[in-house]
DNA sequence: TTTTTATTTAGAATTATTCTAAACTATTGA
DNA sequence: TCAATAGTTTAGAATAATTCTAAATAAAAA
């Protein structure tokens, strides 16, 4: 018996989700329904910021049955395997950037909200002397914005 | 009757507190025993991070009869008048740097352990166009850093 | 298939932080 | 100096983000 729930039909849809369960299992990950419903709202095109809670609210939104503790672990792993980078600016929620690449912020204090800065935009020059024996894993620069006057 | 607890025995510790008392009125607050205590652990020389924990254990070691609940409003009132800054290093904790100067930090990701980059020692070029109407409140900078090899 | 192993999830637990409201203390002004 | 007032401290409750637990479920392997 064919029914619409069987039928592949050849959407754009279909064709990343396809793609991203290559990319899921690339990274030792089942590529579960959760995990490709979520997947399907971040990594679809435009870089996103998001926490859990409000991905969590979008998958609801999007008619997709998730739990939030399955919304974390996902952010967790998709963070551990370099899918996500977690960004620091509010000490009470975390942060999930889609952009790994190396890259800046700015976080308008009025608001809230998150945008990337350009690698090329930025540079960081006159880097200090590291202490003994460590090297440098990461440098994050966040540039604090608020309405003029 | 004059005992030890209200002879005043011309200690640094109590010129110290003397001149922090007049810091705390300064910007409004009132020098109450608890804060006097809080400021003298912070503003004892040395640049200090810290985090209300952390703070209220060295607190208690030192025999200061203080609750967890002052501390952080210490700390929070401290950081509101600019006595201290707000460092966003790790998303479980909050901590703070008694140096509000402009500068940077270093953070070890192996054990937990930062530091400052004094100001003249980074620097950040060719600054990205802000978004309209928008103008900059702060920069700030982490280096993760770790062991090498 | 059947078995094994990973995943999801509800709900409990944890943890940092804030809130509440009552007791206390510094400051003000008579 | 002392009472009135306004700010402060604190125990303990409340909140909120996140993690944990353990049982049910689904994916992969045999």
């Amino acid at each position: 018996m064919v029914t619409m729930e069987n039928v592949n039909t050849h959407t754009n849809q279909n064709k990343s989700q396809q793609t991203l369960a290559d990319k899921l299992r690339g990274v030792g990950l089942r590529a579960t329904r959760q995990r490709l419903d979520i997947g399907s709202l971040l990594f679809s095109g435009k870089d996103r910021h998001v926490t859990a809670e409000s991905l969590h609210d979008e998958a609801i939104v999007a008619g997709m049955k998730i739990s939030l503790a399955t919304i974390y672990n996902a952010l967790n792993q998709f963070t551990d395997v370099g899918l996500l980078r977690e960004v620091l600016v509010d000490p009470t929620r975390t942060y999930f950037d889609t952009n790994t690449s190396s890259h800046h912020h700015f976080f308008n204090i009025d608001n809230g909200h998150l945008t990337d800065i350009p690698h090329d935009e930025i540079n960081v020059s006159c880097l200090p002397i590291l202490p003994q024996g460590q090297i440098i894993d990461g440098v994050d620069i966040l540039i604090r914005i608020k309405p003029e006057a």
